[in-house]
DNA sequence: CACTTGCGAAACCGATTAGTTGCACATATA
DNA sequence: TATATGTGCAACTAATCGGTTTCGCAAGTG
């Protein structure tokens, strides 16, 4: 199933489960400890996780590591960065001037 | 009320009429012409960036512009910043040479 | 072999989501 | 003033979400 990164990212849960599969990969259970939910739920976010392939599986004996895979957060950078420079402060101020003449022209 | 910036770019219609406001800001009527749903419709996503402040109001007589707002986006930022250098090559190809060393260790 | 451990899948549940229709209200306009 | 226009809000609905419990199964372990 193809799934949507901003809408994976969306949840915070998630997000701090790339947060600490992005220092070290982890199993569901070492990852379940972190959280306040069974492992199951947390077995249910990688899933999504993987879906979008933020996350992959390395399978050893029973155990299933789950690393993450920054390239589908190319994405979210992609669609961010239009907006970067707007808001960088001297860029700011530019705008600010400009909307301030549009204004006074009304 | 307080919004998570996340959950609301988790929405393709809401990325989209953020896409369109920072190039210029519009009213929900003319947003609304640009997409397959009511204006009501619109009207609720603009509550929602709204909330989170990507967005915010220019009432003008009996319509309101609505401007896009970047600051916010900058939470979103600071969450992909951390991951950034992990998908540029030269370091992706030290994370395979020192995941290999790791694997063959085992 | 019996037993434990690590995991995903399925079924279920309450809450939330994105959409609709219908309405109320303020602002322009004839 | 009567009418048209631009808007937000409320109520409703089908779909989705995030969680739980229960289960089955493969892989280690005594």
């Amino acid at each position: 199933m193809r799934r949507d990164v901003f809408q994976a990212i969306a949840d915070p849960t998630r997000r701090a489960i790339i947060g600490l599969i992005a220092l070290q990969a982890m199993t569901p259970n070492a990852l379940a400890e972190h959280f306040d939910t069974t492992r199951q739920a947390v077995s249910k976010h990688l899933r999504i996780l993987t879906e979008c392939q933020l996350v992959k599986q390395e399978q050893a004996g029973r155990e299933i590591y789950y690393h993450f895979n920054p390239d589908s957060m190319k994405e979210v950078a992609d669609f961010i960065e239009p907006f970067r420079r707007m808001w960088e402060s001297k860029f700011r101020q530019l705008d600010n001037v400009l909307s301030n003449m549009k204004k006074s022209k009304k």
